[in-house]
DNA sequence: TTGTCAACTTGACACAGTGTCAAGTAACTC
DNA sequence: GAGTTACTTGACACTGTGTCAAGTTGACAA
């Protein structure tokens, strides 16, 4: 990849990662990438767009389609819950900074919205594929209808929550996943 | 109470319900209240104070004090708890646009996070309230140490959570208090 | 050697929104 | 009629984003 291109976006990354969130600028990254603020446009159109490639970014590095191979390979739904809400869980400290940045652009960009909005997408198709898998084995709460099952472990595996607990109360990375792990258990399976 | 004060905070009220946020400005509010922006400023001193004293005038409104008597006045812990989820989770509507434009000056804004933060803690309380009443009937799951039980439900109980279930999933008020009781009592009551 | 192209720099500027300041006005009160 | 209070109008400083124009620099090619 171009190397400024990616020296800008680690550059971002490391900054966000700080927790700065929406206060980071974009001279900010500029000085940090060591390149003049008006270098940043030639390479995103906007803020939004470079938050978002960022995103990517750290996706890539990361390799988080072999992160979610384990869950995806369990072989009941009971095994594939644990599996999956420790892959996200453990990701969750890894994108916080950018996330927040870019639900803090919220209303504000519609850009920065869809982008945040897909990729939140995707984690509920990994809460639904879990579901589903518990479904298939008959092992589903009946408290629930399913989709409401996928909207809550959703919801209960939010980055919110988790900045909430962690970084909030905090709570370690491990017992976050313990507990999230028996609440989602004790909630959604049967029995 | 100075009537030109309860018109603006009248209007910020009404357009911070409209799901405006962040993007509500002073000019949009003095607009509505049929003021110029200059005068804003001889009734609050900034932004951030308008929106704190306006979750404290709808607090007022809705005089609060009073709705958490019932969950006060519960006999048992078991009892107790559902009824505070109930006051709470059904306040949570009233205050959801401010509260979005209070968390959305996030960062940028000292007072608005302090102000947020305040409002935050004490629902905690309540919470804390709620767990403690459990624990002294000998009814609180083993699973959570007290201050756990008190962390976990504070974030089940969460602005974040009921906006993700209610505004995002398209969630019933009612559902949406039914299945937090139902969670709560299965991860937080003994047996 | 000269020409050209890409990547980058410097400096200026428009725009939005917040918050400040100064001068003026209109009504109510003593 | 003088003063006070609540408000108005208009101007302005400041911050951050995004744009534009005119250079500079280094690499590669004819």
């Amino acid at each position: 990849m171009n190397p400024t291109r990616s020296r800008i976006l680690k550059s971002a990354w490391s900054l966000l990662e700080e927790g700065g969130g929406n206060a980071v600028r974009m001279s900010d990254i500029a000085k940090a990438a060591k390149i003049s603020r008006q270098a940043l446009y030639l390479h995103f159109p906007n803020r939004a767009e470079l938050l978002v490639a960022t995103t990517k970014y750290i996706d890539e590095v990361h390799d988080i389609q072999d992160r979610l191979k384990a869950s995806r390979n369990a072989a009941t739904g009971e095994e594939r819950l644990p599996l999956w809400i420790e892959t996200w869980g453990n990701y969750i400290p890894t994108i916080y900074g950018v996330g927040k940045a870019l639900i803090a652009m919220g209303e504000a960009d519609e850009d920065a919205t869809a982008a945040w909005t897909d990729r939140m997408a995707a984690v509920k198709h990994g809460c639904a594929a879990a579901i589903a898998a518990l479904k298939a084995d008959g092992r589903l709460t009946e408290a629930l209808s399913e989709t409401e099952a996928v909207d809550f472990l959703w919801t209960l595996l939010s980055v919110g929550n988790w900045a909430q607990l962690c970084q909030g109360c905090g709570w370690s990375q491990e017992r976050y996943i313990e507990v999230t792990q028996r609440i989602a258990r004790e909630t959604l399976v049967r029995g």
